[in-house]
DNA sequence: TGATGTGAATAACTTCACAGCG
DNA sequence: CGCTGTGAAGTTATTCACATCA
């Protein structure tokens, strides 16, 4: 079945994701079963194409009756890879550092925050939820100790690029990034996503205006 | 000019704002003159669809030379409505709608948060930054009364319905939703963006094993 | 009958490659 | 000469539409 993996887009990935949360609603009002059409009600697609991403992945419903939840959650779960909690570490401990941290839908997701690290020393050796949060100076001995492969960028602009460079690209393959500086989507063999709150509210700003227009 | 906007998608609204952080900081740096292909390394993408991006809005860069970057940052700032404040409200003063408040992107980005509202009454009547909280009670009024247009959701994901249905689509244009509930693109004529926190890990757990194995 | 699964058609997006101009 | 601007080509993604099967 893995083989069906190959040549997957990132917008591919995003929808699994969509789906998920959707079948996790589902399965929290006590369907059992769930057809493609009301999927793509809730997501806002076509049904055709949530079809389609499933069977890429080798997963196949019931003609005439739909998907069973349950297994469907467990295979999106393991392609998305949830199956296994990932150890991650932000870098930061800021309001937004902070928020992602103790944000419910991070954790539901088998994601855990094994350290925090900021330079402020009023906040080295105070906790965010069960998450400690370390000096700055301590981050690469860490990242390699504990073979961390995620990292969270929360960090003041200004310091972003500093950061990202000083990352040791044999352990780390990851980092999101919600400081206001774009950054490639790769960078020595670091895979980089940027999330930019300003961007998004941008993009509904322009949709609105483009609408009433 | 204007009639160069028809038929834009989102993902180059997106890019818009990614080339708008780029020139700031070429901008910051002293830099007057930016070629396409500068760009476009910094925001990982080929130089030909910035040129080709640009041109869509009438935007025309000096053979040889490049393009003006005041002229260009202005230009982009006027496509994605930045020239004006949007005033904008937050619904959920938790954690994470702290953070946002606070998040300078935003501020930069001449988005005004006018108010804030939340359910416990401990909260009632603070402040975070310059935005005062207010009760759950009076967000509809207060929409009505200052004809607020872009709402951002930040409460548990159980109340997320109930506060969308109960928004009033004469006035509410578009949602900024951080919950973890999925939304369709549009309910009611309304905008709806769904920002999932997890699904940006998710996505970028998936490159990685992709890229990996 | 009522859903899926999927080839074929269509649409959207990106890259190439090079003419053109300051 | 060094960049832009842009048709044409190539690629990727989505939708249609219908055969298929429990």
């Amino acid at each position: 079945m893995e083989n069906f993996q190959d040549k997957i887009s990132e917008v591919v990935i995003r929808r699994l994701s969509d789906y998920l949360r959707c079948l996790n609603y589902a399965k929290s009002k006590g369907q059992t079963l769930i057809k493609s059409s009301d999927i793509s009600t809730e997501c806002g697609l076509k049904s055709s194409i949530i079809r389609k991403d499933l069977a890429r992945f080798g997963i196949f419903g019931m003609k005439g009756k739909g998907y069973n939840i349950d297994e469907l959650i467990k295979e999106i779960e393991k392609i998305l890879g949830l199956n296994k909690t990932k150890n991650v570490v932000l870098i930061g401990a800021g309001n937004l550092g902070t928020a992602i941290i103790k944000y419910q839908g991070i954790k539901n997701a088998n994601f855990n925050f094994v350290a925090a690290f900021d330079n402020n020393s009023d906040k080295i050796g105070k906790m965010i939820d069960n998450t400690k949060i370390y000096s700055n100076e301590r981050l690469n001995g860490f990242i390699k100790k504990n073979r961390i492969e995620i990292v969270l960028l929360t960090v003041p602009s200004s310091e972003t690029i500093k950061i990202v460079d000083s990352l040791d690209p044999k352990f780390v393959k990851g980092i999101l990034n919600f400081t206001s500086v774009i950054l490639p989507p790769e960078k020595n063999n670091i895979f980089i996503h940027n999330i930019d709150l300003a961007k998004e509210l941008e993009v509904i700003s322009y949709c609105m205006k483009k609408c009433l227009s």
